[in-house]
RNA sequence: CGGGAAGUAGCGCAGCUUGGUUAGCGCGCCUGGUUUGGGACCAGGAGGCCGCGGGUUCGAAUCCCGCCUUCCCGACCA
């Protein structure tokens, strides 16, 4: 570890300590235009990840992607009352254009329930055309008033599915298996995120949602940040932009519509579940370099060692970079260091000698060597020690920042820490509001076992509350 | 969008109170050399519409007004 950190200590000042990784490892910069994003090669390679290892598990769940365009007529707005409530505070909405003042004023999506809606109705006429299940990769605008990078902004890159069914019980079903075995999966097996899931409270629903399911994860300073969102419609859009279909009986009927999103807020989930004062600790499973072979020197034989090692591990499949011996060797450790790279294999002379190479954690510090003639076999096995040890150093975090209390006061209290855990007849209603006034929110709602409900109209549900992102 | 703070070289800052030589410092960057196993050293060098626009003045980084952007705290959200 660097003996002196050239980020802010996370235990001094955590929001600072999040804007100086960004920027010292080169993954974002702020726009001109406010809450813009400028994402950088290193922090797109990272989303990049992200978007093939979500989109094979959306492709795995039978949805088919599509592009829907990026401008929408303001009047599909109109068409879902609470939709157009909750979003017309965040609307961009252009209204002139082509030297002249528009007709109709048009809307730059901030999500594409509504032009989606308009053309599964065009596409669906019967049972046997359903389930659709349609997913796009985009961006989308919302005006957002606090922006901060990757977290929050005006505009933020995304994946949106959309899907339409015959029944509530297959909407739902369908809901629950992205939210399960796309999301979930991703987060623990791929992220080391471990998420709470569980169903939003009426108050944080989706405007024109039924039910809305999120995963909450925890971040290093105890905050939840919301990684996902899963929701259900019931029949509302599908009755705003009259998506009908022809049962088996010859009946029109509605459908029953879903969406679900992740978006590049993801890339800050990341940065804030796993970073030390280091830097980044990027999960092996996403890293774009999962290797950094460095060469101690400059010297023809140690490079040319590196340079073969860096080929051998690239033919197993390892997703290596080579670091030539230029610049001193301290520097060049504390920037590799501040990107996160989960493994760096060191080359020098006196391990060539040895026929050995030096191997660094990441993680953890932990220094071993290990013989040339092992590198292929041990380094993708120490990759994923490394990968199982961050996802249960990130369940721990978890457990010990979660807290079980029985009353508002408690919760508010151990807020301060992380998550509190309470039965959700003891907040529901004015308890809500007394912990949204000193800055804490339902983040979801769980059945007793910490499985997902089907509604909050369960009974005996349980709650976690906390500050959140 | 409300309340606070701030914008001077790529980054971090001084200068502004009390207007007046050529706008400084540290880090980084470039060149040459010595180095290289945890942010190396010496020498030389490049780099500035002092956030943008207007005003006051003989003269503005400095004073006044407006706007933009950033950060913190709230309200609203992936």
């Amino acid at each position: 570890m660097a003996a002196q950190s050239v980020l802010t200590p996370q235990s001094q000042d955590f929001p600072r300590w999040y804007q100086d990784v960004v920027a010292k490892a080169e993954l974002a910069d702020n726009g001109p235009v406010r809450g813009t994003m400028v994402i950088r090669p290193y922090g797109y390679a990272i989303w990049e990840r992200m978007q093939s290892e979500i989109d094979a598990r959306i492709k795995a769940a039978g949805a088919k992607n599509a592009y829907f365009p990026l401008f929408i007529p303001e009047s599909y707005f109109s068409k879902e009352a609470e939709h157009v409530e909750g979003f017309s505070p965040e609307l961009a909405v252009v209204t002139f254009a082509g030297g002249e003042e528009l007709a109709e004023p048009i809307v730059v999506r901030p999500t594409s329930e509504t032009v989606i809606g308009g053309f599964m109705a065009k596409w669906i006429q019967s049972y046997r055309d359903l389930p659709l299940l349609l997913n796009q990769w985009s961006n989308v605008v919302r005006w957002e008033l606090r922006p901060r990078l990757f977290l929050r902004g005006t505009e933020f890159l995304w994946q949106e599915g959309h899907t339409a069914h015959v029944s509530y019980e297959d909407a739902s079903a369908y809901a629950m298996k992205i939210h399960r075995e796309v999301y979930d999966d991703f987060l623990l097996n791929v992220l080391a995120t471990p998420s709470y899931l569980g169903i939003k409270p009426p108050s944080e629903r989706f405007p024109g949602a039924v039910n809305s399911m999120a995963a909450e994860s925890v971040m290093r300073d105890g905050k939840a940040l919301q990684m996902v969102t899963t929701h259900e419609f019931g029949q509302n859009f599908a009755r705003a932009f009259d998506i009908y279909f022809q049962s088996e009986e010859g009946q029109a009927e509605l459908c029953y519509t879903t969406s679900w999103g992740a978006s590049t807020r993801l890339v800050g989930g990341l940065i804030m579940a796993h970073g030390d004062d280091a830097g980044l600790i990027i999960p092996p499973r996403i890293a774009p370099t999962q290797v950094v072979v460095i060469a101690v020197r400059d010297e023809p034989e140690v490079n040319g060692a590196a340079d073969r090692i860096a080929r051998e591990l690239a033919l197993v499949g390892v997703r290596v970079e080579l670091d030539g011996g230029r610049g001193s060797f301290g520097r060049r450790v504390t920037d590799w260091e501040i990107k996160g790279v989960p493994l760096r294999v060191e080359v020098g002379p006196r391990d060539l000698a040895q026929g050995l190479v030096t191997l660094v954690r990441r993680d953890n510090g932990d220094k071993s060597t290990l013989g040339l003639d092992k590198l292929a076999l041990d380094v993708p096995s120490l990759l994923e020690s490394i990968q199982g040890d961050l996802l249960a150093r990130a369940f721990a975090l978890r457990d010990e920042r979660t807290h079980e209390v029985k009353t508002i006061a408690e919760a508010i209290d151990a807020a301060k820490d992380g998550f509190a855990r309470l039965p959700w007849d003891a907040v529901a209603g004015e308890g809500e509001i007394a912990l949204n006034a000193q800055g804490v929110s339902v983040r979801c709602l769980q059945r007793p076992d910490g499985s997902i409900p089907l509604s909050d109209i369960e009974r005996g549900l349980s709650c976690l509350v906390a500050k959140a992102y």
